[in-house]
DNA sequence: GGTGTATTTAACTATCAGGTTATGTAACCT
DNA sequence: AGGTTACATAACCTGATAGTTAAATACACC
């Protein structure tokens, strides 16, 4: 098995999985009415859950014939928490002309030395 | 092709592809320094480039021979941005016990209304 | 105890992902 | 021009994913 953070973000790359979840954060459901909205079998769906499941991102209980489903949301703190790491690089809002001028103007001021640092000076910028 | 969100998922769901990001938060690289660190063919390795680049996560230039791969991390912008919506279920640091708490104090004052209409009885009582 | 409902498991198929080796291509370096 | 360096592409293999239908399981209800 994989690593946990591998296994959550490739849990939420599928758009079903990721509906399902969405689904989930209004309340925990059975697996039928999951099932409903998608163009597809009960046991696809079935599968699904067990993706978000051994993934860690949805719990299961049992009750009566259902087995109701309910989201568990850590793993996604941890998955955030990775992200987080590369906020400052989306937030110098840059297009690549941006970063070029950013760059060269980084290099020039200090001599180059640690022109892959960024500097990033007036990010803001945009338009 | 897939979404830009799925394919930004997918392309993080591989531990390499994260170590290739994490290598290129620090600058611009080559693809020989980039491979480095892997007990991987560099073919392998311009895959993973091509996952990344399909996903908008890098983008690569060219100087002589080299092929220069730098980040963009705009699309992990999206990412954490879908995450987010979650966040409210990881800040309630419940575990299932407190979820249950919780949905039944929430049912009783509601008036039932979002139970997700399975009343959900004794769910928290696994074992 | 049989029937209906909810869901999982099994078996199968097709496509995709990640790796390999071998070969091709482009730029630099005498 | 010929060799070396840096990389990509092609062809191939293997295992995992995502779906299917059909059968099995579990419980509720009469």
């Amino acid at each position: 098995m994989a690593d946990q953070i591998s296994s959550t973000f490739a849990a939420l790359a599928d758009p079903t999985r990721r509906a399902i979840l969405a689904r989930l954060a209004l309340g925990e459901t059975s697996v039928t009415e999951l099932a409903a909205p998608f163009e597809m079998s009960m046991p696809a769906v079935s599968k699904h859950l067990r993706v978000l499941e051994n993934a860690g991102l949805v719990e299961r209980g049992r009750q009566a014939q259902y087995r109701p489903v309910r989201l568990r949301a850590e793993p996604l703190k941890q998955a955030v928490g990775w992200l987080e790491e590369y906020r400052r690089f989306w937030e110098e809002s840059f297009d690549r002309l941006d970063a070029y001028l950013q760059r060269i103007q980084a290099e020039q001021a200090t001599g180059n030395k640690n022109a892959t640092k960024k500097e990033t000076k007036d990010a803001g910028k945009r338009k």
